[in-house]
RNA sequence: GCCAACGUAGCUCAGCUGGUAGAGCAGCUCACUCGUAAUGAGCAGGUCACCGGUUCAAGUCCGGUCGUUGGCUCCA
C-alpha cells in the first residue's frame, strides 16, 4: 500500500497527502484562515470529524459555518454541550436523543420527576457558555458493544441502552467532551470553543421514540452561533416573523376572527378579509374561464353511501366530523345518513356522471370553490394554516390518458399566473412519483403510471417549470405535482397541488364513449392552485407582511380631508373613485390630518389622498403612497390612470411593487 | 389525540409571598377646525376562560373542563 493518498478538492484540484491525513491538516495546507474556520470535513459523501484520519483516496470538502452541514455539525455538538450542562445542573438526568435540526438543535431528556420551566433556561445557557469557554475537545472513540452497555447500565440510562440494542458491535462510537460522554455517531466540531452565543428557545414534551405509550421526555430546544452578533440577528429575524404573523396581522387589519362559540378551527372572515378573499376568487374565476373551466355548485353534505363508494368513509372516519345518522345499522349492517363533505370530488364525479360523455366532450373541467370540513386533530390547529372548515379552489378535470400532459400544462400555466400576480417569486415545484419497489401499493397499471409520470415531467419541462422529483411520495391513486411556496421568512408551505387519480373514476365507474364506439375510463385530475383559500391567505399575509398588492388591498384608497370645509370635495373624490370600481374610504372624522394618515398607514392602505382647499380649487388630490410619504398633488384623473395601470401590471405579474412595511 | 406553557377590558399588557382589579391604545361625549405617522379633557368598559375544591378570605393555591400557542403524532 502506498503511503500517499490522493485528495480531490471541490474545485477539482488533486493533491497528494500522507495516508492518515486529517481534514484539519488539509485545511491548514490551503490556508490558515480556513483551518481556523473549519468545523468538519466532508469525505466523499460523509461528514467526518476534522481530526479523523483519512486513509484512502477521497473527495474532500472543508465545512465551515457557511455550509449547511457545517452548521448542522456545530449544532449537534451544541446539543452535547447542553447535555453536559444539564448533567452538571441536574445530576442523574437521563438522555434520549439530541440531534441538530434545521435551525438549531434539541435534546430529549428525562429529568427524573424534576420539572424545569422557561425560567431555568438562563441558568443552563450560562452553564453552557462556561463549559464552552473551557475549550474541551470532542473526542471520538470506538467502543465495543459490551463496554458501551456496561457504561450506560452503570449510569442507569435506559434510553441509551435501548438505542444500543439496535446497534451492531463494531459500529459503536462514544464522544466525550469535558466530563460528558455520549453514545453518538458523530461527527462533531473539534472543540467547544467556537460555541460563543447560546440561546435556549423552547421546552416541549416529546414521547420517547415518538410513541405515545412510551415515557414522555422533556425536549429542550436551542440554537447556538459562533458570534453573538449572529444570535442577535437571529433573534431579530424571529421578532420580524412575529410582526408578520398572520394571526396578529389578521386581527390588526380586521381580516378574520375565531370564536370559541362557533368552534375551534372554524375561521370567520370579517368584511375586509372577505373582500380580499372574494377578490382572489374573482381573479381565479376569470383565469379559469379563459382556460375552459365550467363552474359548478354542489351541496355541503352527501350521503354516507357516496363516501363509501369513494372510499373516504369509513376509512378516514377519524378526521371527519361525525356523520349525521338517520338510521343506525340496518339489515345490511350499515348505518345510513349524511356526511359533511371532506372533499368535493365525489360530488363532482356525479356531475360528470349526469350525462353520457363522448370523447369529443373531453376534457371536462368542473370548478367550484367548495367548502369542506375535516376534523383535524385538536393539537394540529393553528391560525389559518390548519383549520377544520376551509374552501378549496377545487376543480376536477376528466380527460383521456392522452390529454393528461396538455391538462397539466394548462394547470401549470394557471398556477404560475396566480403565483406571479401575488409576487411569489421563490417557489418550488415537486413531482411526486411512485415507489417502484412497492408496486402493490398503487392503483393502476405500471404502464399507466409510466405514461402519467412521463406526461407530468414533460408538461413541467415544456412550461419551463423546474421541478424536483421525489420517488415514493405519490399517493396510492396517482402521481402529483405540488407547488411549495416560501414566504418572506424562508418557511416553506405547500399550496397548489395537481393530482392524477386513477382511483375515483374506477370506483364510480365513470366512462366516456371513444371513437371506437366503446366505453373507456377517463382519467381524473384534482387541482387547486391556491390549495385552500384560508391557508393561502394566511401565507400571503406573511409573505407580504400585510402590505397587499393594490389590486387585492381591502381598502385601496383612503381619502383624507384636511378640514370639514373640504368634506364635500373629499366625498366627491371618493364617489368618483368608487364609480371607477375602487374600494375607497373617506375619513371624515373630526381629527387632524396627521392622525388620519397614521390610521391609514397602520392599516396599510396603499394610497392616501389628502385633500384641502388647494386641491379642491385645482381639482387635484395630494397622493401619498403607503410607506413612502407625500408624492405631491396630481389631477384626480391622473391618479385614476396611475392606480389602474398599477393594478393591471400587478395582476399580470409584471410588477413586484410592494410598498415598504 | 398526547405533553408543556399560557388564558386579566375590544387590543397589548401590569397586578409582590392569598386581603374581592389597573395602565396605554381602541370606543363614547365635549372642546379644538387643524397641510402629511398619534390634539386635549372627561366618561364608560372586567362573573379575572369555565366548573369545582382548599381557606375567615382566591385573579393569585389545588383539581377538572374549554381554548390558544409550541412541540409530538397524523394529514384523503
Amino acid at each position: 500500500m502506498p503511503d500517499q493518498i490522493t485528495i480531490t478538492l471541490p474545485d477539482g484540484t488533486r493533491q497528494s497527502f500522507p495516508r492518515g491525513v486529517t481534514g484539519h491538516e488539509i485545511a491548514a495546507s490551503i490556508s490558515g484562515g480556513l483551518a481556523r474556520q473549519a468545523l468538519a470535513v466532508k469525505v466523499d459523501d460523509q461528514v467526518w470529524d476534522l481530526h479523523r484520519p483519512i486513509t484512502k483516496d477521497a473527495r474532500v470538502q472543508i465545512l465551515t459555518w457557511n455550509d449547511p452541514e457545517g452548521r448542522q455539525t456545530f449544532w449537534h455538538s451544541s446539543a452535547h454541550l447542553m447535555a453536559e450542562a444539564l448533567e452538571a445542573l441536574y445530576p442523574g438526568v437521563k438522555f434520549g436523543i439530541g440531534p441538530a435540526i434545521e435551525q438549531g438543535f434539541y435534546y430529549d431528556v428525562d429529568l427524573g420527576g424534576r420539572k424545569i420551566g422557561p425560567e431555568d433556561l438562563a441558568a443552563i445557557e450560562a452553564k453552557m457558555q462556561e463549559l464552552a469557554r473551557q475549550d474541551n475537545r470532542y473526542v471520538r472513540r470506538e467502543v465495543p458493544k459490551d463496554e458501551a452497555v456496561a457504561y450506560f447500565r452503570e449510569k442507569g440510562d435506559e434510553y441509551k441502552l435501548e438505542l444500543l440494542e439496535d446497534l451492531r458491535d463494531g459500529e459503536i462510537t462514544f464522544y466525550t467532551q469535558g466530563g460528558f460522554t455520549d453514545l453518538c455517531r458523530g461527527p462533531h466540531i473539534p472543540s467547544t470553543r467556537p460555541i460563543k452565543a447560546v440561546k435556549l428557545t423552547n421546552i416541549a414534551g416529546a414521547y420517547w421514540r415518538g410513541d405515545e405509550r412510551r415515557p414522555q421526555l422533556t425536549r429542550i430546544y436551542g440554537i447556538t452561533f459562533p458570534k453573538q452578533k449572529e444570535l442577535d440577528e437571529y433573534l431579530e429575524r424571529l421578532e420580524l416573523a412575529r410582526q408578520r404573523d398572520h394571526r396578529k396581522l389578521g386581527r390588526e387589519l380586521e381580516l378574520f376572527t375565531f370564536s370559541n362559540k362557533v368552534g375551534p378551527g372554524l375561521p370567520m372572515w370579517l368584511p375586509k378579509g372577505a373582500v380580499l378573499r372574494e377578490t382572489l376568487m374573482n381573479f381565479l374565476k376569470e383565469e379559469q374561464l379563459k382556460r375552459g373551466y365550467q363552474p359548478v355548485v354542489t351541496p355541503h353534505i352527501g350521503r354516507l353511501e357516496l363516501y363509501r363508494t369513494s372510499g373516504h368513509y369509513p376509512y378516514y372516519k377519524d378526521s371527519q366530523f361525525p356523520p349525521m345518522l338517520l338510521r343506525e345499522e340496518g339489515d345490511d349492517g350499515e348505518e345510513e345518513g349524511y356526511l359533511l363533505k371532506p372533499m368535493n370530488c365525489p360530488h363532482h364525479t356525479q356531475i360528470y356522471a349526469d350525462k353520457l360523455h363522448s370523447f369529443r366532450d373531453l376534457p371536462v373541467r368542473l370548478a367550484e370553490f367548495g367548502t369542506v370540513y375535516r376534523f383535524e386533530q385538536s393539537g394540529e390547529l393553528g391560525g389559518l394554516t390548519r383549520v377544520r372548515g376551509f374552501t378549496q379552489d377545487d376543480a376536477h378535470i376528466f380527460c383521456t390518458p392522452e390529454q393528461v400532459k396538455d391538462e397539466f400544462k394548462n394547470v401549470i400555466d394557471l398556477t404560475l399566473t396566480v403565483l406571479r400576480a401575488l409576487n411569489f417569486d421563490d417557489f418550488k415545484a415537486q413531482i411526486s412519483l411512485r415507489d417502484p419497489s412497492d408496486a402493490d401499493k398503487y392503483i393502476g397499471t405500471p404502464e399507466q403510471w409510466d405514461a402519467a409520470e412521463q406526461a407530468i415531467r414533460e408538461a413541467a419541462a415544456e412550461m419551463g417549470l423546474e421541478a424536483v422529483e421525489e420517488k415514493g411520495e405519490a399517493a396510492f391513486y396517482g402521481p402529483k405535482l405540488d407547488f411549495m411556496v416560501k414566504d418572506a421568512l424562508g418557511r416553506e408551505w405547500q399550496l397548489g397541488t395537481v393530482q392524477l387519480d386513477y382511483n375515483l373514476p374506477e370506483r364510480f365507474d365513470l366512462t366516456y364513449i371513444g371513437s371506437d364506439d366503446k366505453r373507456h375510463r377517463p382519467v381524473m385530475i384534482h387541482r387547486a392552485p391556491f390549495g385552500s383559500l384560508e391557508r393561502f391567505v394566511g401565507v400571503l399575509i406573511e409573505h407580504c407582511g400585510g402590505n397587499f398588492p393594490t389590486w387585492l388591498a381591502p381598502v385601496q384608497v383612503a381619502v383624507l380631508p384636511i378640514g370639514q370645509d373640504v368634506e364635500a370635495y373629499a366625498g366627491d373624490v371618493g364617489a368618483r373613485l368608487r364609480a371607477a370600481g375602487l374600494r375607497v374610504e373617506v375619513d371624515t372624522r373630526n381629527e387632524k390630518v396627521g392622525y388620519k394618515i397614521r390610521q391609514a398607514e397602520v392599516q396599510k392602505v396603499p394610497y392616501m389622498l389628502i385633500v384641502g382647499q388647494r386641491e379642491q380649487e385645482e381639482g387635484t388630490v395630494a397622493v401619498r403612497r403607503h410607506g413612502r410619504g407625500n408624492e405631491g398633488a396630481v389631477p384626480l384623473e391622473a391618479f385614476l390612470r396611475r392606480i389602474r395601470e398599477e393594478m393591471a401590471e400587478e395582476q399580470a405579474g409584471r410588477r413586484a411593487e410592494t410598498s415598504a412595511p
